[in-house]
DNA sequence: TATGTTACTTGCAATTTGCAAGCATAAAAA
DNA sequence: TTTTTATGCTTGCAAATTGCAAGTAACATA
């Protein structure tokens, strides 16, 4: 006999295709929204669904509770209570996740380079260009010396 | 009158969401597949379609081809007449697409750093660890000076 | 007590993916 | 010269995922 199941995109485990490291990072976050709701919460400071759904690239709510149950599930940000209210839900990275900064910085360099961008990225990637590590001192999960 | 047009996966437009860099880099590159093409050019010097399929993630060969038509309309590889044979088909990165080498150090030393990589991948780790900019330098499109 | 706010879930149509099976051209082998 | 083989795709189709629009449940505020 059928049980009814919790029908909808309930995908929490995360299958690697293989012991590549690019692979394994891909099959985490290798999608067009995630790095975008990791964007929000480095950059930006968002820390709430409501936040990230009003981005500038109008996810669906369905994708955003998808996307952010397997950042969880990868170990990018973790999901508490939010201290100033119940209704609310606190997202918030995890030390995996901001260590993801690097990689973010480069994407934002590569793109700049390449593609017409707004001006607060332009002028981002121009620090960048002049001090990377100024730059990721900013968001480094490792303690200054 | 129908014209009965090429049905399939002609996708060769990339659309972009918005200004932000990160998001017009996803819009390019920000799928499962994409970045596995570009490491295998870049890391392993792999530059034919029967080279890309045999890769360790069994990318569908639909897939593949929509994919190298994406590549290429993001202006991240070249595709021309293969030098040794007229059956072949030379796909090559661009500047654009070696440009992406920081990235692709960053997004392995990440997940070397937080996953359980193969051991060619844990050597490269601690190369970057230890001199980025030499790795990098291997891949650099900019002059030495 | 009624209306918001916030964080989701659900149904459904439209895309996209993945698999298996072609197919066309060129080269190699018989 | 005929037959395989190699290479780079395309196609059909089922299954999975996405995107849109419309709920819903638990608080919170008026």
């Amino acid at each position: 006999m059928q049980v009814k199941q919790a029908v909808y995109l309930k995908r929490k485990k995360i299958t690697y295709r293989s012991d590549c490291p690019i692979s394994t990072a891909l099959d985490i976050f290798g999608d067009k929204w995630s790095l975008l709701i990791i964007r929000d919460m480095l950059f930006k400071g968002k820390n709430t669904y409501g936040e990230f759904l009003k981005g500038g690239e109008n996810i669906a709510t369905n994708i955003l509770a998808d996307r952010l149950a397997l950042l969880e599930a990868g170990g990018i940000i973790s999901k508490t209570a939010h201290p100033g209210s119940k209704t609310k839900v606190l997202y918030k990275l995890t030390p995996k996740g901001i260590d993801l900064a690097p990689l973010m910085v480069e994407m934002i360099a590569w793109s700049e380079k390449y593609h017409q961008v707004h001006p607060e990225a332009i002028a981002f990637a121009k620090e960048i260009k002049k001090d990377k590590a100024a730059v990721l001192a900013r968001f480094s999960t490792t303690p200054k010396t």
